[in-house]
DNA sequence: GTCGTGGGCG
DNA sequence: CGCCCACGAC
């Protein structure tokens, strides 16, 4: 059997329904992630994606900022919250599929503007959500799916412009050496660069400042879909859905998705 | 040759510059007068109105709160903002046609909850708004319309429930005496009436508040249209569009038109 | 209920 | 740029 799983940060899920009735629509993946949803449990658009088939609803929001949920054609059950930050933010969430495999759904902090531990305390706390998903990482031993906005673009290849992103948020070389823990720790296999190798072109995020934004093309790879090794042998597809940047009020990340015949 | 002039409180020109649009396509007034404009003049919608013919406008408005406007497919000239309140609110502006008619368009402060001059400074500020309005009303001795919100409904059948309205800011006896005092300052023909008398249903307004505002049907005529009395003579026509309160994202208030044989 | 504004956040 | 919220006004 084939199963496909999609992951999109989408920035106010009731905000945004609409787009996502379309996304679904048009891609039908089995599975969708979403975080940043900014909605609490109780205000889940649940009936939309009920109507659409999407039965299957594991939310996990909170007022206002971050929240994170996962949309399902196929039977799941959750699994747990984690907390790396320990303090209470929502920002992830994990099921079990009725195969066994584990999805892990999650929101890395953005890190705020400067990359120094010491004037931005968030940049600290980024670092040290990205140090303790490591050891959870390093604790894993079933077949798993981790997926999310890691707001780390780890390769040169990840950005628009390797050396005016040096000292930027999301492409620091300390963002990307803890992310290269963490990917070492479970071995994770990055999907999207093992089915689209550097130095291709591959970006998931523009932002809404640049008006420009399909023109200058400054785009940046924060959202990602990592695989235990032994899962990843089972992927047959990985596509980044880009044309859903340049949709009516659209989010500034887009989708990604993976099929995979297990 | 026939005049036609429209009122409307828009509650924001920018917000509904669609249905102003839409308003204007299919009633095609030569004169519409708006109140709750909420833009200074800087951001008033210009160009949608020159587009649509309407090439002669006149603003008054100011950040945030009231704001009043007039837009002409006839040439006028700015004649005078008066400030009844002398606090600097943008509600009032006067205009002279090229036949010599004045047209006054007005917004009169709503009044606050409480219909008592100690207990709502506001309450006290429409009251003294409306005495002074009757002042410049008994010196005026050329032909002039006056329209606009003028948040009072003055006769018993002006709102839904006269009983359930006699102590609700906009129909108290006190705010209906201060409109009488108004209107015999300078023989007012109040056109509403003159066209649709009493006990005839006529509103103007329906609360956001009332889900159901159609089928309750709570509704109040707070808007109205006066003229000089040689001017009132010449009027042929005066309808309320009732249909644009169902339109797309609406105003609580809908619009006046009256139309003159000159 | 439905505006505008201003602040937080990304 | 564009979301969420709090506030004040009507």
């Amino acid at each position: 059997m084939t199963l496909s799983i999609a992951s999109w940060n989408i920035n106010s899920v009731r905000f945004r329904i609409g787009i996502v009735e379309q996304f679904l629509a048009e891609e039908a993946p089995d599975v969708l992630c979403l975080q940043e949803t900014k909605v609490i449990d109780g205000d889940f658009p649940t009936a939309a994606f009920k109507a659409m088939g999407y039965t299957h609803i594991v939310v996990h929001g909170q007022r206002m900022h971050h929240g994170v949920a996962i949309v399902s054609r196929v039977p799941l059950v959750e699994d747990n919250r984690l907390d790396w930050q320990a303090n209470g933010e929502a920002r992830h969430v994990g099921v079990r599929l009725e195969n066994g495999l584990r999805l892990e759904n999650v929101y890395v902090p953005a890190g705020g503007d400067i990359p120094d531990r010491e004037l931005n305390p968030k940049f600290g706390q980024k670092l040290d959500f990205l140090q303790r998903m490591t050891e959870w990482s390093s604790g894993l031993d079933y077949p798993t799916l981790l997926v999310g906005d890691f707001n780390v673009a780890p390769l040169p290849e990840d950005v628009w412009s390797h050396k005016a992103l040096l000292d930027v948020v999301s492409h620091t070389p300390v963002e990307v050496e803890a992310l290269a823990r963490l990917q070492a720790a479970h071995d994770w296999v990055d999907l999207g660069r093992h089915f689209h190798p550097a130095p291709a072109r591959l970006h998931t995020w523009w932002s809404y400042r640049a008006k420009e934004w399909a023109a200058s093309d400054r785009g940046r790879r924060l959202d990602h879909m990592w695989a235990s090794p032994a899962l990843a042998a089972n992927a047959v597809a990985h596509r980044v859905c880009e044309p859903c940047r340049s949709w009516l009020k659209p989010s500034d990340h887009v989708p990604l998705i993976t099929e995979f015949d297990l």
